[in-house]
DNA sequence: ACCCAGGGTCATA
DNA sequence: TATGACCATGGG
C-alpha cells in the first residue's frame, strides 16, 4: 500500500484524521448487521434504528421467528424504516436463506466466492447489501460502493464518472491493503463525511477533502 | 412544499 | 446498456 501516488490511501488518512475510528456495528451480532444492511436500503440509518428497536421490543430479531412471522406483522414492525411491504418480504427470504446455510456458523464456513454470489442471487439483495453483509457481519475484506463513494471519488477526479459497481471495487481492491478492517473504517468514514457535508452549509473550511463536498456541484 | 436518505427491481428503448 | 418509475417513512 505504500505506492508513490496511493489517492485511495490519502483519502482515507484525510478522513480518518478529520473523524477519527467509526466503529460501525461493533457490539451487535452479526444477524442483526444482516437485518440492518438489508433494511437500510435508500433509508436514513435512524429509521432503520427505528424499526431495528421494534423487532427487539417484539422480541423478533431472531431469524426463525422473522421467517414465521406472519407477513403482515412484520410489515407492521419496520414501517418506519420505509419500503415496508417490500423489505418484510425480502428479509423473511435473507432469513430462510440464513437458515438453510444453518445460520452464522454455517455462512462463517462458506468461502466468500461462494457466498456471495448466493446472496446475490436473492430477490431484494444487491451488489451493496451483499457486500456490506459480507463485510460488516462476516468480516470479509470486500470494498463495499455506495452512492457517496461515487459521487465523492468521481468528484475529486479519481474514478471515472461512469464507472460501474465492479470497476469501482476494482480501483479500491488495488490501491489498499485487503483487510476486512480498513475497508470497514474506510466506507463508515466516506458515510459520515457525506452526512457532514451534503447539503449542509457551506462550511467547507472544514472539510478535509476540499473540492468534494456535495454543494459544489450539487445545484450547478 | 420540496429534497433526500448507508438500493434494488422491473419495464422500456 | 442505460435511463425512468416505483417502492414509503421521517427529518431537514
Amino acid at each position: 500500500m505504500g505506492g508513490a501516488h496511493d489517492s485511495a490511501v490519502q483519502i482515507y488518512r484525510l478522513l480518518y484524521q478529520a473523524y477519527g475510528p467509526q466503529h460501525w456495528w461493533p457490539v451487535d451480532s452479526p444477524f442483526e448487521v444482516m437485518v440492518g444492511a438489508l433494511l437500510t436500503q435508500n433509508t436514513n440509518w435512524k429509521n432503520v434504528e427505528k424499526a431495528i428497536t421494534g423487532l427487539k421490543h417484539a422480541d423478533m430479531l431472531d431469524a426463525e421467528r422473522i421467517a414465521a412471522c406472519d407477513i403482515s406483522t412484520l410489515e407492521e414492525i419496520i414501517r418506519p424504516c420505509g419500503y415496508f411491504r417490500q423489505k418484510a418480504a425480502r428479509l423473511q427470504k435473507l432469513c430462510r436463506f440464513y437458515i438453510g446455510h444453518d445460520g452464522l456458523s454455517g455462512l462463517q464456513a462458506m468461502p466468500t466466492g461462494v457466498l456471495h454470489p448466493r446472496l446475490l442471487a436473492l430477490h431484494g439483495i444487491g451488489p451493496e447489501t451483499a457486500d456490506s453483509i459480507l463485510l460488516y457481519a462476516l468480516d470479509r475484506p470486500l470494498f463495499v460502493i455506495d452512492a457517496y463513494t461515487r459521487r465523492i471519488f468521481a468528484r475529486l477526479g479519481l474514478t471515472p464518472p461512469g464507472a460501474g459497481y465492479a470497476m469501482l471495487q476494482q480501483w479500491f481492491n488495488g490501491q489498499l491493503p485487503r483487510d476486512a478492517h480498513v475497508f470497514n473504517e474506510f466506507h463508515a468514514l466516506i458515510v459520515e463525511h457525506a452526512k457532514r457535508h451534503c447539503r449542509a452549509k457551506p462550511d467547507c473550511i472544514a472539510c478535509p477533502l476540499r473540492q468534494c463536498c456535495d454543494h459544489f456541484t450539487l445545484q450547478n
